[in-house]
This record gives structure tokens, sequence and C-alpha cells, in this order.
DNA sequence: ACCGTGATGTTATCAGCGTTAACTTTGTTA
DNA sequence: TAACAAAGTTAACGCTGATAACATCACGGT
């Protein structure tokens, strides 16, 4: 796009989608620049050219990754709170569901550590923020207790992070809540968490 | 122990108390067989005498955290449930600060995934039920409301593991709560869960 | 119109990894 | 003491990320 193709059009968001197709195929430990060239057609080190390193590429994903997830929660109906609560932990969950091997590279901190790629850290911060505004305007119009913003996002973001790890990890099975257990678990800390 | 020193002692035990100390000190990804091997002043392929393969050892690491978390649990006082179900979340979040990389070993789904470790699973049973018992207890004497205990548990479970996770990945620095943070967040969770 | 320059891609190579096969050593036990 | 099985050895395969040195090719300034 903005430059166009020298050799073998553009490289790095051809190895970027089938980095993508990799991860969600297999986990992201699969993902080997030697299979990304090979596949595309062109030598390993030409990708070097377009990626600092490994965990570079893996970075980019991740800031996919965090772009889609802010999208998907920008998307839900705002005008009430309660509704905008529930569906934003909603959509939450259903997007670690939806990507669960994008979701765990987005997260694992070991792999792509705070700090190393400030576009990413970025990137997890504006989708962090849709979740906060939604928890303030719902304190604001007195819908939620009035204790510090903070505490609150932080709890809100713990649960639906929590559970979207322990369902995509499979660590609760025969979990049977009537209508999802997503719903029933946001529903407990909402109506724990009305003023 | 259960077998004398053949040719090098204990080689498993010196192996796994090997890989936690490169694992405290690196990461997961820092652990190798052959370094390992090579730090004991043993062959690599000695290694495969104790287990399967790598996975195998990280798994064992796993296990052994499991249960130092369920011991950490079991040693909450269970006399009043408000201050058990309290102090359980807060050695859980403790235990992850304490024990970062071990707990995102334990936890990080893509490396050990469910179902391939049966003892690891097993591990990872025991120390919930901790968790279980206490919730249930707290329903029994009609603190916490009376829902499903599944709901109740898998709500508890998100927010103490989201929380740390959060936490060990740096996600949530500047939220300064008094006193501390695991303790504002159980608390708008348990207040709110008050029967 | 050309020519240099920098972006892009190449081959060759290094060091390291998990893993397996085939063989050797050693302690136990019948 | 001879046989057996446990535990360790060397050699090797195929893979990985990464770097150095070299080749190509599009574009911009003269």
């Amino acid at each position: 796009m903005s430059r166009p193709a020298y050799h073998h059009g553009d490289l790095s968001q051809e190895a970027l989608h089938l980095a993508l197709d990799i991860l969600r195929a297999e986990s992201d430990t699969a993902i080997s620049l030697r299979a990304i060239a090979k596949h595309i057609g062109v030598s390993a080190p030409a990708l070097y050219r377009h990626f600092a390193d490994r965990e570079s590429l893996l970075a980019e994903l991740a800031i996919t990754g965090f772009q889609w997830l802010r999208d998907r929660l920008r998307r839900v109906d705002q005008t009430d709170p309660r509704h905008a609560l529930l569906h934003i932990g909603l959509a939450y969950v259903a997007f670690a569901e939806d990507e669960p091997n994008l979701y765990r590279l987005m997260f694992g901190g070991r792999i792509l550590p705070r700090g190393a790629h400030p576009r990413l850290d970025e990137a997890g911060l504006e989708a962090f923020r849709v979740l906060e505004e939604t928890v303030a305007k719902g304190q604001s119009v007195g819908y939620l207790k009035p204790l510090p913003l903070p505490l609150m996002t932080a709890t809100a973001w713990s649960l639906v992070h929590g559970l979207s790890e322990l369902t995509i990890d499979g660590h609760l099975p025969g979990v049977d809540i009537e209508p999802t257990l997503a719903e029933g678990v946001l529903t407990l800390l909402l109506d724990g968490s009305r003023n």
C-alpha cells in the first residue's frame, strides 16, 4: 500500500497473515520464521527486513488482536449502563473464545513482556479504556457504587480476564449455568456493585 | 530415595530443582534439557530416562506449584466465613506474586494443555477444591447468596485468577488502592455477594 | 537519461534446541 | 556368578533464531 511491491509484494503483511493462520491452527510456539518464509517462497532472513526478530512479529499480531478487541467493545450499545456493562463483559469473553490462541498471545506475559513493545502496550491500553469509560459512565449516572474508579475497573477487568482464561484453557468444565456461565458471573458482580 | 543412586544421585530431582531455578530466574522458555544436563554434568539424553519429554518435566514443575498453592490456601483460618474468603483470595494472589513464572506455567494453557498430564489436572483440581469448599461453607452458614455453587466458585476463581495475572504481567500499574488493590477487589465482590 | 543510493532479498553459516537410535556401564538379584 | 534391567554414553537428524556478506532492483536528484 504505502510502498509498492519491490520483489515479492507486501511481504510483511503476507507474513503476518500467515503467522495468524498458524497461531489459530496451532499455537504461538508453532510460529517459525523459517516456515513462514518457506511457505511464502522467500528466504528466511528476508523477514528480518520487516521485523526486528520473531518476538516483534508476534507483537504485531497481538497489536491487531487488541485493536479487534477494542473495536468489539466499542460496538456495544451504551445507552443503558447495566446493559452496556453486561454486554461489554460478554463481548470480551466472546472475543477470547473466538480467538483463544491470539488472546493467550496478547496476555501471555512471559512471551511478550510489558515495556518491550510500546505500540503493543498502547494498543492494550486503548482496549482497556473502553471498559474504563463504561464503568465511569455507570458511576456518573449513579448506577454503580461510588468507589474509586481504578478499583472498579480493576475488578471488572480481573473478572472478565480470569473468566476468559479459565474458559479457553478448559478449567471450567461441566459448569452449566443458565443461560450462560459468563452471563451468570457478570450478573453476580453487577448486582453486587449496584449503588 | 525410593531407588538408590546409580551413577549420579537422584538425577530427576536434581533436574527439577535446577529447572525451577531457571524458571524463577528467566522463564519457562529458558528451560532447556541440554543446559540442565550440562549444568548437572550429565549427557542430555540421560534426562529422557526420567522424563518422557521436555513438556513432562515442565508438567512436574506445575504439579508441585499446584501443591504449594493448595497448601497455602489450606493454611487460611476458616473460622469466620468472610475472613476465610477474603484471605483465601489474598493468599491466592500472594502466591502468584511470589512465583510469577511458576504461576504462568501452571495456567499457561498453550504450553501445558489440559488432558495431556492427568496428574497435573488432578493437582489443579485439588487446589480448586479448597476454594470451592470455602465458598460452600460461606453459603451453608448463610453468609453468601444461595446461588448455584458452581456459579459462585467460578466467579470467585475468575476474579482471583484474573487479578493475579493482570498483576504479575504489569497490566495494573499505578493503581494505588488502600490498603491494597487485592483487598479492595476482593471486598467489592464479597460485599456484593452477601446474602 | 543516467547513476547512485538505499530498500529488499539472497546464500552461507553459526550456535542452539528436542529427540531418537544404538551402545555401554553398573547395581541388583536369582 | 551369570543374567537382567536401570541408567548413562556418543552420534546423529532435523529443526530453530539469528547474523554477516553479498546481490538486486526501484526511485530520486542531477
